[in-house]
DNA sequence: GATAGTGGTTACCCAAAGGATACCGGTATC
DNA sequence: GATACCGGTATCCTTTGGGTAACCACTATC
């Protein structure tokens, strides 16, 4: 007799797994959502929003701009009378949808760094624990 | 006269896109998350995980699941006395903590699969949508 | 004993993501 | 004249993601 096997898991969760994964596809990546987050705030020029997501270089931001235009979450107005011409990139409605990401993103990020700063709430290091304990 | 800037934005968002950063660098990447997923029906043996979470190498979820577990979001359980030895992966409490975060992609993925599936959407007047959202 | 299968790790290597720098044409400011 | 801003593009380079295959310890089968 080999091994006792775990409960064998209930296949609710592989749709959301292809949910989750197509997702992923989409906004995968470094830049994407701190982009579409800083859209939120309005309509941004280029520069503009080079400024707003720090450390991203102009080759980034060009090309996931471009990829989110394609997928429609933002569209890009060229003013050709301006001079120098003028490029403003806005969040379309379909960005918009996004925001609940966003927001449950930010909110673990930010109880995340809470739950780092806490000293150790455990006397034992739980990593050698197991192999310890069946040794 | 130079050119006429859009809005500058409000600095409200700047404390969110650190938060949203940080957890971009925790679960960034492709595998993360659905690893995630895959243990949340309960602790699960690496083939076993392997089998669900699809397409996913032996290598890459090996690394991984180190990287998940140094963050304290699984265990990693060593039966040594098994034979042969058997290593199983729990989600830890902390890691429970991610079901917004995934709740949110998935509802997002889904939404967006039915979004694409539609074709041309509405050149009509927007009088139509509003009877639309009040039928 | 030879062979094959399993759970899990590691070494080797290639492709993709991402970063650094330079550059463009035009305008405005010092 | 020198510098800076604007919206990018082109080139080069490093880092990471990710695939292939070998490997270990053990077990089962012929």
């Amino acid at each position: 007799m080999p091994i006792p096997q775990p409960l064998p898991s209930h296949h609710e969760c592989t749709g959301a797994m292809r949910s989750v994964r197509d997702s992923l596809d989409l906004l995968g990546g470094k830049w994407k959502l701190p982009i579409i987050l800083g859209l939120s705030g309005g309509p941004k020029r280029f520069k503009q929003l080079q400024r707003e997501v720090t450390g991203i270089t102009a080759k980034m931001l060009s090309k996931e701009l471009k990829e989110l235009e394609m997928n429609g979450l933002l569209t890009r107005q060229v003013q050709a009378d301006a001079v120098p011409v003028a490029v403003t990139y806005t969040l379309a409605e379909y960005g918009h949808t996004l925001f609940p990401v966003i927001e449950a993103l930010h909110a673990w990020g930010q109880q995340h760094r809470a739950h780092i700063m806490r000293p150790a709430p455990l006397p034992a290091p739980p990593t050698a624990v197991a192999e310890e304990v069946l040794a």
